[in-house]
DNA sequence: CGAGAGGTTGAATAAAGTCAACAAACGTGG
DNA sequence: CCACGTTTGTTGACTTTATTCAACCTCTCG
């Protein structure tokens, strides 16, 4: 397993970092250090009017591709924000079986779960390379009594996150594999169109495993449920590659209709030669 | 539906207040307050030396069965903490089903999923007579900074309620429906204890409806586990009377052995007469 | 080029859901 | 206090959904 390979390395504190002018503020090359405006934006938190904060500067720290961020049982002392790259949060069980918690990218916080029992209740995998912004939790709440701006950003994070897991726990408990994946795959591309990339069209940074696990599926569920989608034309897929054909489709679907139905409807629809018929009326008229 | 009764409702300020005998709390114009201190205690949070909390009081509201606390969308102000009583919290899916999120009892914190959007992200239902003490948003955060025990209780409380709700995340993605109903049970019970009350037989304060809600079941799977787990003598059930036998078999169960295989078993078992079968051993041979 | 991880697909199986009938408890108004 | 309708809970028969097991494919990267 990659994350096991590497579980002894630590960050990577760039040779840069050692230079002379480190108390003098933030290096000019490489963006190693940012501000508190630079974090409050890229967390999505309105900052005020910043005052002074070129002091204020938090260092960030490079992870390579499967490298742990943290581990469960790890003292807590600093939550970290994803400045660039794709993570994993896991819980392990009792029998070493790992269960995906989120698939953390760029404005996400990690390691507040360790901040109730002063140690890291899950852990993180960089599945790219990962630049992070540290926040010594210590640091951060004396700050906070200074700038409101960071306590306020503080608990609409964590609040923010709270909410996110929330969603999580309606979708695991109420929807069918097919409305779980479907949704997966809606968030996923409004993360990517809210960091500026392609929305209809990007790679998954997770194996058909870890989805499953995310979801609280098998990956053959996964797996069986993207060819159908893709049989349908809701979306296509190539391996990790993931165009989205039919968006508003895959918000509300709920359930797909039986496959010898799919079949049968899917050869009259083309039958029909020259007419355009969308995925989404397709749907509708099952 | 219970709730929907009652949606119009507003808190009582009841009555009753006036005992004077109530453990937390004391009394001012006919409402009870309590000091930080107590509320720190209710949350199980280590309270620092406590200065001079005698005027930094927060107030008590009393809900009445299937009273909402707040609703969907609501603007948040004020955060709860349950001082006694049982609650729900749901999500409302597109179609008005209810997802169960938790069931607050004492000493947990309601409305946190508020902070981020300034609305509730979701609704509280008291399941039964309930006391809880108001923390005002913005007086909270104020006083944050002068008495920063109030501080840190928020940052760890947020915390706590993270880690829970992934641990929720977690047994919805990975456990079976026996699994899922047998720690529902265990955890039910290691919070009774907490509270003092008997974590041997207590009573459920809420439907299977609703159970099966929490775990991402059915109503009658639920039914039909909690009547297996009885069968073989894990728990005792009736109606919402349950008796706790076995726990340490109700922690570590992943699945049940098939009935017919448990019918045979139990049999061959009790053909034993006179000798002693406690139903881990049972477990344990199948 | 070959080993291994990741991905797809099919057939069989098991788990949980659905539908339905019934029983027991609750609560409200006569 | 009883009768009634309603809500809640139990159980059975059957169906659907997702998992399991297995074979096979296909990239990637030493």
């Amino acid at each position: 397993m990659l994350s096991t390979q590497t579980s002894e390395i630590r960050p990577v504190t760039t040779a840069t970092v050692q230079s002379s002018s480190m108390e003098a503020g933030r290096q000019r090359q490489g963006r190693l250090w940012s501000n508190l405006k630079e974090v409050c934006d890229l967390l999505h938190i309105p900052a005020a009017v910043s005052v002074s904060t070129e002091e204020l500067l938090f260092q960030h720290v490079q992870f390579k591709t499967g490298q742990r961020i943290h581990t469960i049982g790890q003292p807590f002392d600093t939550l970290y924000i994803v400045n660039s790259g794709f993570l994993k949060t896991v819980l392990i069980d009792e029998f070493g079986n790992e269960q995906v918690l989120s698939f953390p990218m760029k404005g996400d916080m990690l390691g507040v779960d360790g901040i109730h029992t002063r140690h890291y209740s899950s852990e993180a995998v960089a599945l790219s390379d990962c630049d992070l912004i540290l926040l010594p939790f210590k640091k951060l709440t004396a700050l906070g009594r200074v700038h409101l701006e960071l306590e306020n950003m503080m608990y609409g994070v964590m609040s923010r996150e709270l909410v996110r897991e929330q969603a999580m726990i309606g979708m695991l408990g109420a929807l069918s594999a097919e409305a779980r994946v479907a949704r997966f795959l809606v968030s996923l591309a409004d993360r990517f169109a809210q960091m500026g990339y392609s929305s209809k069209l990007f790679n998954l940074r997770m194996t058909r495993h870890e989805i499953g696990s995310y979801l609280g599926l098998t990956l053959e569920t996964v797996s069986r449920t993207l060819s159908a989608f893709n049989e349908i034309g809701l979306i296509s897929v190539d391996q990790r590659t993931i165009g989205i054909k039919d968006p508003e489709a895959l918000k509300t679907l709920r359930r797909l209709p039986p496959s010898r139905t799919r079949a049968k409807q899917l050869a009259a629809a083309k039958s029909k030669a020259g007419e355009a018929v969308t995925p989404g009326q397709l749907l509708a008229a099952l």
